[in-house]
DNA sequence: GCCGTTTTCGGCCCGACTGTTTTCAGTCG
């Protein structure tokens, strides 16, 4: 079992913190961080890598002496640094650590002053109201320390970026309300659309005098004010969700917009051009040192996100690149992706119907599909083996391809593709007879049993599934769900090699909680030349606006509107489809 | 521990907010 970069960068991570505990020089912790962010970065196994005989020191952040560290670590697991520290730190100081509010250096100073080795310990002293006594303690912190520990034990993991959404709109058009508020945008991971959102960073500019700090306090679903300042405010909501508000100034509000979009990696690595260039980069704007005469800096840019981007050379990145996986390199070179937009899409590929477990009737969903615009629809049901969405045998096929043919008679203006979710079983055959998927116009492949096998039988059993003639698209490859179920095991590179060989396309499922495949599978799919679909498996009318989740995840796949089927036009689609 | 077209040594992002202080340390993002 081959170690994944998750596992190197957890292990980078946590020596990082037992650093930070024992009080270590903050550069050395902040370099095993860096690592561990360029490893979990990266789109290809660092396991692989070192096989194939690559320096891993080439990596940015990693030197001689990490590149040799985590070496050891895919080769023998171990990682003796670790082990050591294992040794020398109780292992719950980690713990405490992630209590709002406690670094390294208050774990620290609690450890040695009070024994306090674990969260348990933490509340006894806080209750004990040992805590205050300490010096540079008191009274405050002891209680949001207290707080703090309840607000992690009640705690959410990072929401659905479509939960989120329902969140922020309305919070949004709220603020926006307030008069002298001139231009407000959430930023953070959710401008970025990252799967997942952990909060919402929401930045306005607004003339003197506005009372927009307390408008936002004063929201009907804020539950608790952590902090109130005149430009900077966080509240958390009922939903235990963490809102920060931040008022600047015009001159910074592009500035402001990169920075608080982030992401650190992105952040880090445009700071360190404006470096080497002499200039000074925060939140405020781009900044010209002073030098000779001059004793003040000077502003050069900071209106605007291209401006910014401009003052350092760069082209102007969309946010959704913003993770330094290579888009600065290619800022530079001028060669960043022109990346696909919601209107490219020509229609949904994936779409169930009340004829299995879908809501609404084949007309409805059709309907819905031309209220969007689309040029055509690809009607999906479920195959007989999913008994629980009461998947068709081959003579409902038949009655599904029956109605929509009389359907089609019907409606003009778009085109209803037949089509069908059929389950690939485990010796990798399809659920239904060659003789009636030849009657189709194409097929959504997928696997919703046997989660369990082998990698290596799992990935056995999908690309004997695609040597299938009538195999048209891989549903949602991984199998997770966001949260819920995690990916089956499975080799997605190898199956997008398969994919590639027998040019079948592969899916970008858009329902908000699988967004599968994930950004990096994305951008490895479009490395290899593997074109993507990007359907909604849509079960009632509205879903079908989740296309918008799939294009953002495409996005950040670095997906262009070449690289995606359902861009083209029905000629084009057809010929896509055809084997 | 990383990094280098001013450098192989001496830097390393930095500002806001809070609490505990009376000018600053710690944390966070």
């Amino acid at each position: 079992m081959p170690v994944h970069n998750s596992e190197i960068a957890d292990k980078l991570n946590e020596t990082a913190d037992l650093l930070e505990i024992k009080g270590e020089n903050q550069f050395r912790i902040r370099a095993y961080r860096g690592a561990a962010r360029t490893i979990e970065s990266l789109s290809q196994d660092a396991a692989q890598m070192t096989e194939a005989g690559k320096d891993l020191s080439e990596l940015p952040g990693i030197g001689r002496d990490l590149a040799g560290k985590i070496k050891k670590i895919v080769s023998t697991g171990t990682f003796p640094l670790l082990d050591r520290l294992h040794k020398q730190v109780p292992a719950g100081l980690r713990d405490i650590m992630k209590v709002s509010g406690m670094g390294g250096k208050r774990v620290k100073k609690m450890f040695e002053a009070l024994k306090v080795k674990n969260i348990d310990d933490l509340k006894t002293a806080a209750r004990r109201h040992e805590i205050r006594e300490l010096e540079g303690f008191g009274e405050k912190i002891e209680q949001s320390i207290i707080e703090g520990i309840e607000r992690m034990e009640t705690a959410k993991p990072r929401m659905p970026i479509a939960v989120v959404d329902e969140i922020a709109r309305p919070l949004l058009e709220y603020l926006s309300r307030e008069k002298k508020v001139k231009n407000i945008d959430a930023a953070g991971s959710y401008r970025r659309r990252t799967e997942t959102v952990g909060d919402l960073d929401i930045l306005v500019t607004c003339k003197q005098g506005s009372q927009i700090m307390d408008r936002f306090t004063k929201y009907e679903n804020v539950e608790k004010v952590v902090s109130q300042g005149n430009t900077k405010s966080t509240v958390l909501l009922r939903s235990g969700f963490q809102v920060d508000l931040r008022v600047l100034p015009q001159v910074s509000y592009g500035s402001a917009l990169v920075y608080f979009t982030g992401s650190k990696a992105h952040n880090v690595a445009i700071r360190r051009i404006a470096l080497k260039k002499k200039l000074k980069m925060n939140e405020y704007g781009v900044f010209k040192l002073p030098s000779g005469r001059r004793k003040k800096e000077r502003r050069i840019a900071g209106k605007s996100e291209k401006q910014v981007y401009q003052t350092i050379d760069l082209s102007y990145i969309p946010p959704e690149l913003r993770e330094n996986r290579g888009e600065v390199e290619a800022a530079k070179k001028r060669k960043l992706p022109k990346l696909i937009e919601l209107d490219d899409i020509r229609g949904d590929l994936h779409v169930h119907t009340a004829r299995t477990d879908g809501k609404y009737s084949l007309k409805d969903m059709v309907e819905a599909a031309q209220r969007r615009g689309y040029e055509y629809v690809g009607v999906t049901d479920h195959s007989k083996k999913v008994r629980v969405a009461h998947g068709m045998d081959k003579k409902r096929l038949r009655e599904e391809i029956r109605a929509i043919d009389k359907l089609q008679k019907k409606v003009k203006g778009i085109t209803i593709l037949k089509g069908i979710e059929v389950d690939i079983l485990e010796d990798g055959s399809l659920d239904l007879p060659q003789s009636v998927l030849k009657d189709l116009d194409f097929t959504v492949c997928s696997v919703h049993s046997k989660f369990k096998l082998s990698r290596k039988k799992q990935t056995g059993r999908v690309l004997k599934a695609m040597d299938n003639a009538h195999f048209s698209i891989f549903a949602h490859p991984t199998g997770r769900r966001i949260n819920e179920r995690e990916p089956y095991e499975i080799d997605i590179e190898e199956i997008l090699r398969g994919a590639r060989e027998r040019n079948v396309l592969v899916e970008l499922n858009a329902h908000p909680h699988r967004l599968d495949l994930n950004d990096r599978g994305c951008k490895t799919a479009k490395e290899l030349g593997v074109k993507i679909v990007i359907s909604t498996d849509a079960h009632a009318a509205g879903d079908l606006d989740s296309m918008r989740f799939g294009v953002g995840q495409a996005r950040r796949g670095w997906l262009e509107k070449k690289d995606v089927a359902n861009t083209r036009n029905l000629k084009q689609l057809r010929r896509l489809l055809k084997r």
